[in-house]
DNA sequence: TTAAAAACATGATATTTGTCATGCAAGGAG
DNA sequence: CTCCTTGCATGACAAATATCATGTTTTTAA
């Protein structure tokens, strides 16, 4: 699955990554120092358990990092996205992961040697301070879903995920707003902790409220005013 | 609530926190640079939605970080003890404050300038490295707690939360190890997100199982095993 | 010390959500 | 193209949890 590596300098996702206040040559040296991987749908990256070897830096594709309980039920705690690192909670702390990664759809992924990328955090303050800003923002998501278990049954936090797949994912169109990422309904359910069946039902009261619309697979959200009050904001 | 100022060097929990590694004389530097304050149980340190000034440093006490919603239910993100620092998620990503923070009981906390502490982080690579750790750390819980949700039921995440209690708190005794922190039957139930009534049912149970005993409010566990089979535990 | 307030506890009941069953639709492999 | 697998959808029912009510105990404050 490697191929001809992908260069920093030009990466799309360039400007939102944790190397983005490097010069060009910083970028090039970063460059050197990884390897580009392409894994196709459904392909793992790496598994809870396994040693930490670096972090992965996504260029193209999404990707779902899960955790599985010992009877097998798996969550989905976080979505990685171009310009995303992964890999990075595990390799600051653990030796090993604790999690796994599984590609959503075809995916670019640049992997950077552990020994390296702690080098370029001790020695390039902007790159520590990127992480730092970065895994602040990410504990924010955490916590912010913690609260919404506590406060949100599960029409709202699935309205709440509507918006935040909008925020993340989301292109206008002539029919509203399309969510661009391929999630199966038990992967949604997954999100935000619910049975798949349970979902299924609100989706379809959603979509009766004239809130989205779907084609096929695809879902487009149609009146996002209707999808805030609905999740019960409170922000 | 201002005081006589406690000095770093010879504070009790220097070696946990994010400065462990400096020399002493950065240590007196950052010492220079701090206000201790004292709050009282149920004092307010700060307020979602208010402006960030700087970080704070937990000396002695416990603090809660609650976010409330918009019809004013109460959820714990985060228990700080002493060592731990809190809104430095908040310094470095957002202007204002995501989350409250109250004493649960006598506390003193040291408040360091958000200009110094950026400073700091910029300055001292080993300060920048351990805040990237305690991030990844917290971080790391948080995303446990999320995946908690979907998978156990109450009962379940009542005896994890004991078992980590026990982990931060707790203190070998002859009636079994001793939970030391006072938290309400509302506040233990806000943890773990559901209704204090069906919490106190559980606590019933478990204390019926043998696994924890009460005398008064304090709570003992008397058969960590027995809770940790209670819990579903995965790891 | 005593009154008032807060916290704890438990029962009865309502609501939400999960589980099981079943049928249909869509997409990939031969 | 057609089979076959996977995903989607919905109904019926079961289980878990929340809510409401009420009484008791503990803590707080006067």
């Amino acid at each position: 699955m490697s191929e001809k590596s992908l260069r920093c300098e030009t990466c799309p996702s360039q400007g939102k990554g944790i190397f983005c206040d490097l010069e060009e040559t910083e970028l090039c040296d970063v460059s050197d120092h990884k390897i580009t991987n392409t894994y196709k749908k459904g392909q793992t990256l790496f598994v809870e358990g396994n040693p930490t070897f670096g972090i992965y830096c996504v260029n193209k594709g999404n990707i779902k990092i899960t955790q599985v309980s010992s009877d097998g039920k798996e969550s989905i705690i976080r979505i990685a996205s171009p310009g995303d690192i992964i890999g990075h909670r595990s390799l600051f702390t653990q030796k090993h992961f604790q999690a796994t990664a599984k590609a959503l759809d075809e995916t670019h992924v640049c992997f950077i040697d552990k020994d390296y990328i702690l080098k370029l955090v001790k020695e390039k303050p902007s790159v520590a301070g990127n992480l730092i800003e970065k895994l602040s923002r990410d504990l924010g998501a955490a916590e912010h879903r913690i609260s919404s278990f506590h406060q949100k049954n599960v029409r709202e936090r699935l309205a709440e995920l509507l918006l935040l797949l909008k925020e993340s994912h989301g292109e206008e169109t002539s029919q509203g707003i399309f969510l661009n990422i391929k999630l199966t309904r038990d992967e949604m359910a997954s999100i935000i902790g619910t049975a798949p069946e349970t979902l299924i039902r609100f989706m379809s009261e959603i979509k009766s409220l004239g809130y989205i619309e779907q084609e096929g697979k695809k879902i487009f959200i149609t009146d996002e005013k209707g999808l805030l009050d609905f999740s019960g904001a409170n922000y």
